[in-house]
DNA sequence: CTTGGAGTGTCAACAAGGCTGACTTAAACT
DNA sequence: AGTTTAAGTCAGCCTTGTTGACACTCCAAG
């Protein structure tokens, strides 16, 4: 791009959202906009002996109660073995619990703790402080730009996931 | 689209977006999108010998080429030994170069050689791929909303080296 | 009833990429 | 001359991801 300000008017504005230097500060946004959304909570766990991992396991189980682990390890997209690092201090440390399945006995599904909510609740206010505050100074139009451009970043089979959460919990 | 005036205080659709369950909603989108950001990159890297820490690097040196270790690692926001580690392999892999600064000789400049620049193009080129479909699909206002609360999201120096990178590139 | 496969748990080993702390070297500043 | 700054390095630790192998339980189909 030569000078940016003098856009000719029908190229420059519509299609300007799709040059490369655009798709560069679209990338660099996003590098910078996710430290400062795991910026708190990290804080918050660094105190504790927990890492984002727990943070992550914490958010969904508290979301979608009495998840199996089969089902957490799609939405995480992890292997089980480390799902499976992370959950078994959650449980030893009181926070989850695993219960075996109904139906198929194979299958645990988990639950947050008394305190494990606490430590969700903790958690999610930090980020959602933050996040408030972003949406509050973009306002709505802002917002919903940000949301339709996310999901359709997302790969289907997370944007499938994301949908699901979304509409269960609405 | 434009209903943009600012609205008095109805709760209804104004203030939907700052509920808990939007907020929420907010944060899935952020960490599904991000996977889906970082994925291709990923994956290419996977086959070298290279990880993310080293496309950042990558990515930065090229973006602002003669930056100093201390401002990368100020862009970065890592330390400088986690920093040494990658830069040092990038250096003996002739991906990077790093020259001693013409008025400071305490300082080192770093610059992509043909061949980091050529990895920087493959990773980019990926990423970007991703990006600009998902701005086509959302389309030019969605994408100044994504931009808006992505910069309202970020810790303040860290929207100052976002701005700066951006002002410089443009 | 047996058998195959699915869901889960666990062990071991390894790698990337963060971190802290301590120390060196060279150059620049005062 | 003495201090500070920029960079590099060594050593060690942690979290969180990975593979691979294996055991156990249970369901369902043959």
């Amino acid at each position: 791009m030569s000078d940016g300000r003098i856009s000719p008017p029908v190229r420059g504005d519509t299609l300007l959202f799709l040059t490369d230097e655009q798709l560069r500060q679209g990338s660099e946004a996003m590098f910078f906009a996710y430290r400062g959304f795991t910026a708190d909570p990290d804080r918050i766990l660094a105190d504790l002996t927990y890492g984002r991992a727990h943070h992550r396991a914490i958010h969904f189980i508290g979301r979608a109660p009495g998840t199996t682990v089969n089902n957490l390890l799609n939405i995480l997209g992890v292997t089980k073995q480390s799902l499976n690092r992370v959950l078994r201090t959650l449980i030893s440390d009181g926070l989850v619990e695993s219960r075996v399945g109904r139906n198929d006995k194979r299958e645990r599904h988990l639950h947050l703790t008394e305190e494990g909510r606490v430590l969700e609740q903790k958690l999610s206010d930090a980020q959602r402080a933050r996040l408030r505050a972003a949406f509050r100074e973009a306002g709505p139009e802002a917002v919903a730009g940000f949301r339709t451009v996310l999901e359709a970043m997302m790969d289907p089979e997370m944007r499938a996931s994301y949908a699901r959460l979304r509409d269960s919990g609405a």
